[in-house]
DNA sequence: CGCTTGTTGTACGGAACCGTACAACAAGTC
DNA sequence: GACTTGTTGTACGGTTCCGTACAACAAGCG
């Protein structure tokens, strides 16, 4: 039998990158298949339609943010603060940050999409919820704060403004001091 | 002379109207003339090209989006800290607000729509600057704030999860206050 | 080495869209 | 009511894409 040249993860994975850099639209099969290096020909064979692609990156991605995530921080140890940091950083990570943001546009349009970006959001929030928990106890406060860091760490890649004098990071960072009611750091002198 | 049965405002509309519901990719002349009940003929009187149609339409949501807002708050009054809240209002309306948000994600992919989106959240991020300024003193925590305040109101419309027990407005309040350092409105009893 | 099995390239029809050319047409003007 | 002037409809060629059909082909097996 012949060999699996183009195997169906790698239209997915593809399929990913191209959505990751110019969003749903730029999801194309010819032009994945271009991207890898052969024709569509063999598309078909494991995708009965260009939905269905979309579907399968969208199952891929759900596990990658969900699954991937929480076994990475587990495997990981910390406190509980320190894992809803890690998951942070792996969520806006190179890799997954693009995907994340163009899934979050697409879910704009599309409700089977916000569907499942509700179900990661959600799983998303229950950590931040536990985490923010060890520095306030008030519900409603707990709330809000967790809604305050989900919105600064998406928020901060659609902003486009400066900060005169400042770096992002500088200005993030101070930022993470307000969301954790914490004291600033001393800033170097 | 032939009146102007579909002038180019009309299209210009028109396609911001397709940019906030579907993206940029959905801004098409053929797509927009049948919106318009007329054919693509007369389109091409106005605009050398689709390009030239999309720039337009940046140059209308520019105008509108600062100049048009400028105006409105400078002639409602109110102190500075009201004004901002207006602002934030009119940006974030239903007309505005999906523009808006299309807008952000185009700008990820096109570095002369990021420019103008830095140019607008720049004058945003100005009169927000000014109104914190009102709250505190210390230049870093206004920034700290002022970003907060502006990710919170972006990432609020990006933002998918749930929060059990809660609308998403009783959250958005409380979010406010911490954003303000303002102690939280007893809640109803 | 030939056969089998499944992947891939090629070719096709159909649709959507861009931009151009030009003819048909509506609306004011004399 | 003809004329002028500028807008609009229609038609076209070119491009990109989808999904299908089938032939060419590579890889393992007897």
């Amino acid at each position: 039998m012949g060999s699996l040249r183009t195997p169906r993860e790698k239209w997915v994975e593809e399929g990913l990158r191209a959505l990751a850099s110019g969003g749903v639209d730029a999801v194309r099969v010819e032009a994945l298949a271009k991207s890898l290096g052969v024709t569509k020909g063999g598309f078909y064979g494991y995708f009965a339609d260009r939905d269905a692609l979309l579907k399968g990156m969208l199952d891929t991605w759900e596990r990658e943010a969900i699954d991937d995530v929480l076994d990475q921080i587990e495997s990981e140890g910390g406190d509980i603060l320190d894992k809803a940091f890690l998951a942070g950083q792996l969520t806006f990570s190179d890799r997954l940050c693009p995907i994340d943001l163009a899934i979050r546009d697409w879910a704009r349009r599309d409700p089977s999409v916000a569907e499942r970006l509700r179900r990661v959001d959600n799983a998303r929030m229950g950590l931040l919820r536990e985490a923010i928990g060890t520095v306030c106890t008030d519900p409603d406060e707990i709330e809000a704060r967790s809604v305050l860091a989900f919105c600064a760490a998406i928020g901060s890649h659609f902003l486009a403004a400066d900060h005169p004098g400042r770096t992002r990071a500088q200005v993030l960072a101070r930022v993470g001091d307000l969301i954790l009611n914490r004291p600033p750091a001393s800033p170097a002198q």
